[in-house]
DNA sequence: CGCAGCTTTGATCTGGCTCAAGAGTTGTGG
DNA sequence: CCACAACTCTTGAGCCAGATCAAAGCTGCG
């Protein structure tokens, strides 16, 4: 059953992101964080890395180059929810703009690479660029929008659909990208997923199997793949 | 036992906001939106009326003068969910900053008036008053960390520890605000709660009255008075 | 090879949901 | 002012989805 998988990784570096443009998605639709006038730079993460943690000074906004991650936020007695897959393309960090510090942990789930875009010069630059101005608010309010989502999501539906959300919000994100939006390893392990959707994970591996049983998907430990969209769909509105 | 309701609204109207600066605060520290210097007008609704709804063109934010509102978003099926219940101060409609229309419903829990700031002359000036642009980021930004301590409420808690959040939360904002944050009158229906916290009205109902025989708040109808704030906190890291 | 971590699956338990009844509250019109 | 209707809230009884506990498979790495 170990079927071709798919290099995700190798292929996001090679078309992503075009030419200095990292595509950044909140929800939705896209927006766009134009970085080519603004200093910023690479920076490599390692597999379990952690990018920034909660309370650390903001000083950055980061664009995920390849790879992917997860952000987390914990409570007082150190659950930890993650909130957020960010993939090629995302921006991650925004919550630290308005307190001058983050929020949020960020944690790369691959080996990965990040566009360090460094805040002060971002914000000179952005008092004379009305588009670039627009741009970040946008990118703010496609983050609340994104997280009014997950609080609909976690209020509102049951085990099942939260999982059919999840796969069709990753897959949808890999076609936006470029990527094979029916077939895809996930780089997350269950128990983050179940964070992610407030379920156990024993639950979420269920319910896989579920869809599994059923022909929606085909379910091979990391790997996944998308037999009938219409249907897991239709589980959307079911569960 | 019908004692001494509190005239939330008409204190309201008295000290809120100071001098045309309504508070906003979107998850512990607070922000202002300095609207002196930028267009705007008031505006009054009854309860029941919808300032906006999703998917209504983008035309302006709104702070909420005296009264309070509920935010939610619906998904496919009709599911409504409660997202935020903003109160004097608070500012509403930032959602619709990013893709021209708002995402979410606004809708009075009682005789309310708002502070409508038109958002073209509002961008307009926040071209050169990089304070101005400062504090819409700042706001942003807190209504993102807002909602991420909402999913993680959602995600990683139960039922008790949602109520008793919902209480704690609400008596800190009262007190920010100057009114009382041990005696207060709820705005909101249980089933309304309920919604906000992923919970059906009767688990409201039945954790509110378990609360109280706990002596931990006293419950009668809409009218809450936190009797132990620390065992209230308590319940949090229990439950 | 052997161990550690991840995943699947089964069995059982339980917190919160569902269904249902009744009490309290508010609004309306006579 | 009262009577009635429409809500809203509380409380009880039973049930079920998902959690918990437990035991194997798989995978990958040193």
């Amino acid at each position: 059953m170990r079927a071709t998988p798919q290099p995700i990784t190798r292929t996001a570096s090679a078309t992503f992101p075009p030419r200095g443009l990292p595509q950044a998605r909140g929800g939705a639709a896209h927006a766009l964080l134009p970085i080519e006038n603004v200093d910023h730079f690479r920076r490599p993460l390692r597999r379990g890395e952690t990018l920034f943690r909660s309370g650390d000074r903001f000083n950055a906004i980061y664009a995920v180059h390849c790879g992917s991650f997860k952000i987390c936020v914990v409570d007082g007695e150190g659950r930890e929810q993650v909130c957020r897959f960010p993939i090629a393309g995302d921006v991650m960090g925004l919550d630290g703009l308005g307190g001058g510090h983050y929020e949020s942990d960020a944690v790369a789930l691959e080996d990965s690479e990040v566009c360090v875009v460094p805040f002060a010069p971002l914000e000179r630059r952005a008092r004379d660029d009305r588009s670039l101005q627009k741009n970040l608010c946008s990118l703010l309010a496609r983050e609340i929008i994104h997280d009014q989502g997950m609080i609909l999501l976690l209020g509102s539906s049951q085990a099942e659909g939260r999982v059919a959300a999840f796969l069709i919000g990753l897959s949808d994100r890999f076609r936006q990208r470029g990527y094979s939006s029916r077939d895809f390893n996930l780089r997350m392990s269950r128990a983050e997923i179940g964070s992610y959707l407030g379920l156990k994970l024993e639950t979420v591996s269920r319910v896989l199997s579920s869809l599994a049983e059923r022909g929606l998907v085909a379910v091979d430990q990391k790997r996944i793949q998308i037999l009938d969209p219409a249907g897991l769909r239709r589980v959307l509105t079911t569960g």
